[in-house]
DNA sequence: GGCAGTCGTAACAGTGAAGGTTGCAACCGG
DNA sequence: CCGGTTGCAACCTTCACTGTTACGACTGCC
């Protein structure tokens, strides 16, 4: 499916500013980020742009600018993040209708759908299931 | 995410196969199969070869060739399906190595990891519950 | 007020997956 | 031998995302 990064880059940032604060920092810029996740820091920006829509980070600007959490990351779940910056569906349908004059290529559609909206529902419900929190203390467990 | 669509066409060339040949036809041919999905022949083709390595369809070649079901519909199943024409995961590790110098780019992908195998299996489970079957009788059921 | 550092955002090239298309060899029943 | 279909390679197009550059906007500090 060569699927998206987006949510585990989204998910490092909020790591990274959440433990960067935990050690009595006020801010996190766009470019430590990038550091850490070895991208370019407009990729960061871009995606914390978003996350700032979703209430979930504010930004500073001027002098001493950066970023900080808007919550706590306990508060936070995967889901709160995946909303942000996935926006399509996990499953996608025919790109061009298919024909509505066969009985296959008109019931199919209502049909896939039901089904895939029912594993999105399961989806939403594991990623839901998540805090940010946990995410970074998973983090730090890492073996060195 | 912009998800592929490979899912819902191959259970849409099933169900088209298992209708017709509940007709009491021997064989469908690529060309059918793609005017009711709307899309190209070799696109039917790709994907059904993809199926036939999986051991869910059959093809035979020379006049009178096509396509037929190796299987009953009952037997198999949408994670069947999403095996033979899905190789990638569903969510993505960063396309670059993190920085492993910091905590966080150490540690995010064996977490991150985790969070999506849990995730997947439950996926799994999921499409493992319904049957290329109970698809064509929800095609089947759908309003005219 | 000016400077320096950072965000905000537009614009564009590069990448990779998938779909769409064409062409042709291989196959085989009649 | 013919006609219809698969098998498959080659190529183009499309699309989303990433990566990069550029520059204006903002603001604490001097």
């Amino acid at each position: 499916m060569s699927a998206n990064s987006r949510l585990t880059i989204a998910a490092h940032a909020l790591a990274w500013i959440g433990l960067y604060q935990g050690q009595g920092h006020e801010v996190a810029t766009s470019e430590q980020i990038a550091t850490s996740a070895n991208t370019n820091p407009v990729v960061i920006r871009r995606l914390l742009g978003e996350l700032r829509r979703a209430g979930l980070v504010e930004s500073r600007r001027g002098v001493g600018a950066g970023w900080s959490l808007a919550r706590e990351l306990e508060s936070m779940t995967l889901l709160d993040v995946y909303e942000a910056v996935e926006p399509g569906p996990l499953f996608a349908m025919h790109r061009t209708t298919p024909d509505q004059g066969c009985v296959v290529g008109h019931g199919i559609q209502p049909a896939m759908q039901s089904i895939y909206e029912g594993i999105e529902d399961t989806v939403r419900h594991e990623l839901a299931r998540v805090t940010l929190e946990n995410v970074l203390r998973d983090v730090l467990a890492a073996p060195r």
